[in-house]
DNA sequence: GTATGTGAAACCATTCACAGCA
DNA sequence: TGCTGTGAATGGTTTCACATAC
């Protein structure tokens, strides 16, 4: 098999997204030029990463919908459900209990945890709050492999190591805190004041460019 | 001045963090080794981005931080406040408002919007909720330039459009929508499972690279 | 004609190698 | 020796040009 771009990789969810949203209107075929304008790419850049991921088409027709989201589904692994757990129910923990588009890509938050007793015994959004001294246990039993961090900073990198030490492999990091982890561990910061930031430094520079600088191809927005 | 290539402007951010707390600690020199062992990036890269910067820096001592920190401002633009409005007061609504880490770079949400009438008029982390009929009313007598958006998906391009219209530059779009905006316009796409997919698709590829992707240098975690 | 497919070229970002300075 | 600084080389991604299929 072909060597995919992480680029690439990154924009197959998109892709995923509009291809089922085509196939529940009953669309047997999609085009670049409808993927491209929907997601604002270019075209070329759909059609390459459709040959990367070794969907073919057909002229004229563009991909069949159903089995390029096979194909897709299956580079992204996302054939069977996927549990997460999640550290640290405060008032973004909670919204993101409460949050229901994890089910699009098949993946769900199987259970929370926190220290507050106040907390501890409650159900939120489906989800149970579990005492965090469990942590350990529920991860080695249920072997979960993905942990969404919302603890505030002070708390991020203790709760961090001890989710590692119990065998999961990817972090979703929501604290504004920079982690320590070993190389086998894959961890993405979903800083949201960075958010904020940096789409102010894009706007800024889109406007007046007194400070220049490159836009070779903006990620997906 | 020189041109800087976009992913080092998305890395300011995280050194300013980094440089902000050395000065809280009364540093006046901050080491490239320093900043790049704290945010898992290569000294190499770190000392290009400083170069891109213009940062200038002492053999054997560092960068000045508080020097360094004055031009990423300057360069981000933080000097002055910079203010946002939210619409949609759901749950990850309302945990934005309740969210205090904007204020690290010198932003803030100044008002926020939504349709239920339970909701109008409350106050939520500081915040006043407003009627969204008075949306365009603040924008434009404000000026703000920002807008978060936590609407459901179904209405997250009509109210896009109306931020646009009324002079908005940048949003922060929090639903799944991909929003059709023009050229001027910057949309950054904070989609909650779509980092939690990504996370996983790149944990999958670091362990069993049947697919095998390329893993040039990932961006900060 | 219209849309896919692919090797080559262009472009951008990262890394290297080495220079300079305290 | 330890750290910054920079032009050149490398590596990866996007884009182009053109071939191909219906």
């Amino acid at each position: 098999m072909e060597k995919i771009p992480l680029p690439t990789v990154r924009r197959l969810p998109a892709y995923l997204q509009i291809l089922r949203a085509e196939q529940s209107r009953k669309k047997e075929w999609t085009s670049t030029t409808m993927l491209s304008e929907s997601l604002r790419l270019k075209a070329i850049q759909v059609r390459k990463d459709m040959s990367y991921a070794s969907c073919q088409g057909r002229p004229k027709k563009g991909f069949n919908t159903s089995e390029c989201i096979r194909r897709i589904e299956h580079i992204l692994g996302l054939a069977n459900d996927c549990e997460a757990v999640l550290i640290g129910v405060g008032s973004l923990g909670s919204a993101l209990l409460k949050y229901d588009g994890f089910s699009r890509y098949d993946m769900y938050v199987g259970a929370a945890f926190d220290s507050s007793p106040f907390l501890i015994g409650t159900t939120i959004g489906e989800v149970k709050v579990h005492d965090v001294d469990f942590l350990e246990t529920y991860i080695r039993r249920t072997a979960v492999s993905y942990a969404i961090l919302t603890v505030p900073e002070t708390g991020a990198q203790e709760i961090a190591d001890r989710l590692i030490a119990s065998g999961v492999r990817g972090i979703l990091n929501f604290s504004s805190t920079y982690l320590k982890t070993p190389e086998h561990v894959i961890v993405r910061r979903d800083d949201l004041a960075l958010s904020l930031v940096q789409l102010k430094a894009e706007v800024k520079f889109h406007q007046k460019p007194e400070v220049i600088i490159s836009r070779p191809s903006h990620p997906i927005t």
